[in-house]
DNA sequence: GTCTATACTGCGATAGAC
DNA sequence: GTCTATCGCAGTATAGAC
């Protein structure tokens, strides 16, 4: 008889990784006890150590994993013809990829201080990784003279500070699509480099 | 003989504010013990309670007071003869105010989550109302046609997360002074907002 | 006004039964 | 693989001496 497999084995480690993440949220990763996570996915606390070594790792594992995905996806777009389209695919992925994850995306620029010195220098070169990229962008328009640039570095940290305050603001239920808000930042974007 | 008085009561109150500001804004409310702050003030943990009732109400009056401050010092701006300079001096003024005042900035925006609804709920009005005075700037700017905007409400969150991203980054001894900043950023937004 | 001492609760993590 | 039980410690807050 094809007695429904007891496969809580395989997917207790990913829901103790969902739940850690919501919470950590939520509440803030110093406010979350493990005995909460273990309640919220419905074992004792001492299972965890089962699937974690403890609390900081799965923390970082969190936040690493999440830089990942934001570099693999980055890299996965597809060539840009030029600047000027590259940065207009940089907008929408940006807005678009940070919102379809709000919870890791907190929990990246919030729990920062709470990473141990050498797992904070692994999740703060990932990052710097991905304002190069947005740097070289505007580097290679403004080289181009199609960008109007007087500080690349500074232009890529206001243009990632200004998308990523979509996040604080929008609600799924309000008065603007997400395709519209990402429309409205294009063309705020795009003044703003001077393009 | 003028012995010096001991006027320890009149500034262990302000003391005690001052370390669980800067300890609120290295470690996180929640990772913060009173007797840490007792410790850094160098009281008994037991004294903090005749200068607060509570964890509670010294996190909401830091950020109270913060946030009372930024509104005074608005106001106190002198009046702008046109949309233009108006947004200008918002935007040297933003970037002033929250450079100087890192922690304070950095635990009103993370530590909103360990407010009770309703200290949380008196925050909100308070940046609210600050969001507003821009959004009513810009409204005015767009009317007279000085700028370009399809949404003021969208353009007024897009400069202040762009303006209050430079607290990430900004380090006194880097390769810009805060004068050079705020001009580099001034002309970004005056860029982004077409006019 | 500050101290010492302590009540009470909850924490992270581990040991060993099943 | 998960449970119960527990260790040792730290948390907020209070009581009462000085």
């Amino acid at each position: 008889m094809a007695r429904k497999k007891n496969s809580s084995a395989d997917v207790t480690g990913p829901r103790i990784r969902a739940a850690a993440l919501r919470l950590f949220a939520r509440h803030g990763y110093a406010a979350v006890s493990m005995r909460q996570i273990a309640t919220d996915v419905g074992v004792q606390a001492g299972t965890l150590y089962l699937y974690t070594a403890d609390k900081q790792s799965l923390l970082f594992d969190l936040m690493h994993k999440h830089m990942q995905d934001l570099l693999a996806e980055l890299d996965a777009l597809p060539q840009a013809h030029n600047p000027l389209d590259g940065l207009e695919q940089f907008t929408r992925f940006h807005i678009r990829f940070h919102r379809a994850r709000s919870d890791a995306v907190f929990i990246s620029y919030m729990e920062l201080r709470n990473l141990e010195p050498e797992n904070f220098e692994r999740i703060e070169a990932m990052r710097r990784q991905y304002e190069a990229h947005l740097g070289s962008l505007l580097a290679r328009g403004k080289a181009e003279r199609v960008f109007d640039i007087s500080d690349t570095k500074l232009a890529a940290f206001a243009v990632i500070a200004m998308l990523t305050g979509v996040n604080t603001w929008f609600r799924e239920s309000g008065r603007l699509s997400l395709a519209a808000v990402e429309d409205i930042y294009w063309h705020m974007v795009r003044k703003a480099v001077g393009a």
